[in-house]
DNA sequence: CCAAATTATCACCGGGTGGTTACATTCAAT
DNA sequence: ATTGAATGTAACCACCCGGTGATAATTTGG
């Protein structure tokens, strides 16, 4: 029997009188429940015990329990940044408005559906307001603007005299896809759209594609590869 | 002083010896604690506490928590129901397909808002799944598929050609507008829009009017009011 | 080599949870 | 009136929560 104490259930190495390691071991802990747990499972004692490290070091080094999300807040949004910002570079062919908007549906549906972290949090933001979420719902603002910027653009590309709200468009696009695909999770079907299949999701993304490329200009310029 | 104790904060009468009535204040009680305090606060201890009666008779009425939410869930069904029939009904005058819709997203929007119990139900559907939230769904499927059938009769009187997934249109949009006014109650802005403003949500129903009456039919016919 | 500062742990606190058991009261049928 | 089921209460269990003080182990500097 070793003399170092090991009850953390996934300690790896003791990590011996590192503060920073140890600050590190804490924030990643709380990420790791909030994926694999939820939020309702994020709290002091959960979150010393998964980093294999005493609760008393969440106050020494973070103060309180919202500093700790603070820095995880932080952690967190560096991390949608980057996914946010692979995603949005793939869908900028020159292809229609319509068709684009249909790709960005099902960019959307994936990053939420394959991401438990983002599902979780997500459902965090709707919940409450701590720290956390604050933090989050800033990051999440500028990536999204990014988003509608770069579609307003091409849309302006394509159609010059059209006036569209693109930032109400994008809005509710991103707000049903991300109610959708949480709701996904435990009710398969909703409005008789099957959410679980990626026949649902086709028919979520045509019906936009469809409201979007059908524009009254006298170009009935369809060239569909 | 009476000789009955009353330790309950909001009891009422006493209530001697009726179990129908015991059971109705107790799911009463399950109500009052969702609307006012949230889905985590719901528990046995409080609910048995807000009803003034001991724990207890949850397991001996109700078999156990589940049966109990059981009953709340067939309880808020059907007020569910009675809402959306009331709602339903106001939409329906010889307009735009357009109008029509935007009315709907203005009407579901304030349904959000002013509930307070639809709000926390909606967020507890999307984190889990019990008896109470499995029914739930259920109704609101039943629901939503109403209202859609009426915009397709409708989008069939004025365009009898189109051929639209209205399903998955009316899905999107209740799950756009119910995602961004859960979001509204802690974030006031999401992607530009302020949520919490009846611009923000005339842009919001205007870019899915715009959308819908635009249609390369050769009637220009635009007539607002 | 020894003391001071840092790092980390242990044991405990008051309070709350869901759930159960033992007991008391009321009521209705015989 | 007595019996016995229905109704209700109080006390208790083991467990978890966030939070804190005392204490031990390690590193660092003189």
């Amino acid at each position: 029997m070793t003399p170092r104490n090991e009850h953390g259930p996934d300690s790896g190495p003791p990590a011996r009188r590192d503060r920073q390691m140890t600050e590190r071991r804490l924030i990643e802990a709380t990420i790791q429940l909030i994926r694999e747990r939820g939020f309702d499972a994020v709290g002091i004692n959960a979150i010393a015990d998964t980093a294999g490290v005493s609760k008393v070091l969440i106050y020494r080094y973070f103060g309180d329990f919202s500093g700790l999300l603070r820095a995880v807040a932080d952690e967190i949004g560096v991390l949608g940044s980057n996914l946010a910002a692979g995603s949005i570079a793939s869908a900028s062919a020159d292809s229609t408005p319509g068709q684009v908007i249909a790709e960005t549906t099902h960019i959307l549906r994936s990053m939420v559906k394959d991401n438990e972290l983002i599902r979780n949090v997500l459902i965090w933001e709707l919940s409450q307001d701590n720290e956390l979420t604050k933090t989050l719902a800033e990051s999440r603002e500028h990536i999204g603007l990014e988003q509608t910027r770069q579609f307003t653009r091409l849309l302006e590309e394509h159609r010059p005299g059209e006036s569209l709200d693109t930032e109400a468009l994008f809005a509710l696009l991103t707000a049903g896809v991300f109610y959708l695909s949480l709701r996904a999770e435990h009710c398969p079907v909703f409005n008789g759209v099957d959410l679980q299949s990626d026949e649902g999701w086709n028919r979520i993304a045509g019906v936009v594609k469809d409201l979007l490329d059908r524009v009254p200009e006298p170009e009935p310029n369809e060239d569909k590869p």
